[in-house]
DNA sequence: CATGCATCATACTCACCGGTAGCTATCCTA
DNA sequence: TAGGATAGCTACCGGTGAGTATGATGCATG
């Protein structure tokens, strides 16, 4: 048998690949709770009753951790703007499913990680990846407000600082939510979307604050 | 001479007063440059060319630093509320007031301080204090939306989740503003405002994006 | 001048924590 | 079945930083 020994290799890695994700999530978890600083490396080894030696087996620091945390939270971010490029829509409509899984994303396990992995408690390296990261993000939330203000589905406005004000809204979601809310993740992103959308001074077409229902709201004006 | 004494003492107190203020802002300095944890009591001492006693001589520990920078963050936000409080206008409008305070704030340099300081950091005790005023902040938030719900002023919406959303977009600005911006506290506030006031949905009445009474600062940068 | 309080420094303790050295056990592969 | 990779442990090191013991200096008061 030739395939046997490469294929048990091949078990042994994805072992390993599954053992190493669960270190991840117990740190973020452990993240969530006590914050990145509080949380010692020996929390985490117990929490997942190992050694602290067994989890540096499986990453090579703390900072890492916190990285890997940080690329696991914001991943699914980027993948919905990848999704939302090919949705044939209008711009805010995009922009809608984006934030969407923007507020998701930042519900989740890993949202406290992607959100507050703070630049002064990561090696420069580590930094400035992770600034670009954040920086993709919000390009292309402002490339959305753009685009939706040129095609008249987004009301014309600063597309740097309303872009500023929706990820500040949507990242302090990592701040309250806990996983026993009442409301799920999306509940929450589309809720924050509804206030986004109709703004605070009243429109005359409102009917009791619901946007004018889901996809098409509103005019497409052209 | 008998009021000599005692003015003097009036004096050496005023002093101290300076000085545990100057403590307090020397941290906050700190704290907004390095992050609570990464900043340890020598930094502080350093900055004010004083030993680490002498710190501890006018505070009692590094916890309390941390409640005290808090405080002076918080406190023009309680005052914003009392003074919107005795205004005269619609609730939009008084809320309008309270978030440009409340921006300012953020933008302040005790808005890092006032805006991460986490519940894991402190002692129980503390926690609950500042969670306390954390809530009497976003109490008055939703109160003033159901205000405005109520008077007409404000488009019909989810007091918990705008209130929510309206904080979370401000709260956020301490972690990008820095001091040197060409963007002013109060002028980034008035920004956020009228991104929240107008909405992504485009108005019928709307030209160019400016409210029609804009007794806002309105759109700031190019 | 003597007393006492306010102010601040030197120099330490002590605990915690990130990270490592080095050993052991298991099990696949040759 | 020997050899090597995998996976885990106990025990330790070294640095750091919060907080303190002790005492020096200066200044107002009696």
């Amino acid at each position: 048998m030739r395939g046997s020994p490469w294929r048990a290799s091949r078990e042994r890695a994805r072992d390993r690949q599954v053992k190493r994700e669960a270190v991840i999530r117990a740190a973020a978890h452990a993240f969530n709770r006590k914050g990145y600083h509080n949380t010692s490396l020996d929390d985490i080894a117990a929490a997942l009753k190992v050694s602290k030696p067994t989890v540096y087996y499986y990453v090579s620091n703390k900072e890492q951790l916190l990285f890997e945390c940080f690329v696991a939270g914001i991943e699914p971010i980027r993948t919905a703007f990848r999704k939302a490029r090919r949705l044939k829509a209008s711009a805010r409509e995009r922009l809608q499913a984006v934030l969407g899984h923007y507020g998701q994303a930042v519900a989740s396990e890993f949202g406290w990680c992607m959100v507050r992995a703070e630049d002064q408690d990561l090696s420069p390296a580590m930094s400035t990846h992770i600034k670009s990261l954040k920086s993709e993000i919000d390009q292309g939330i402002r490339r959305l407000l753009r685009e939706g203000v040129q095609d008249g589905s987004i009301h014309p406005c600063d597309p740097k600082m309303t872009a500023f004000a929706l990820a500040g809204a949507l990242n302090w979601i990592a701040h309250w939510y806990r996983e026993n809310q009442s409301m799920t993740g999306a509940q929450i992103a589309a809720a924050f979307i509804t206030v986004f959308e109709n703004g605070l001074i009243p429109r005359e077409s409102a009917e009791t604050g619901r946007r004018p229902e889901g996809r098409l709201a509103g005019r497409v004006a052209r």
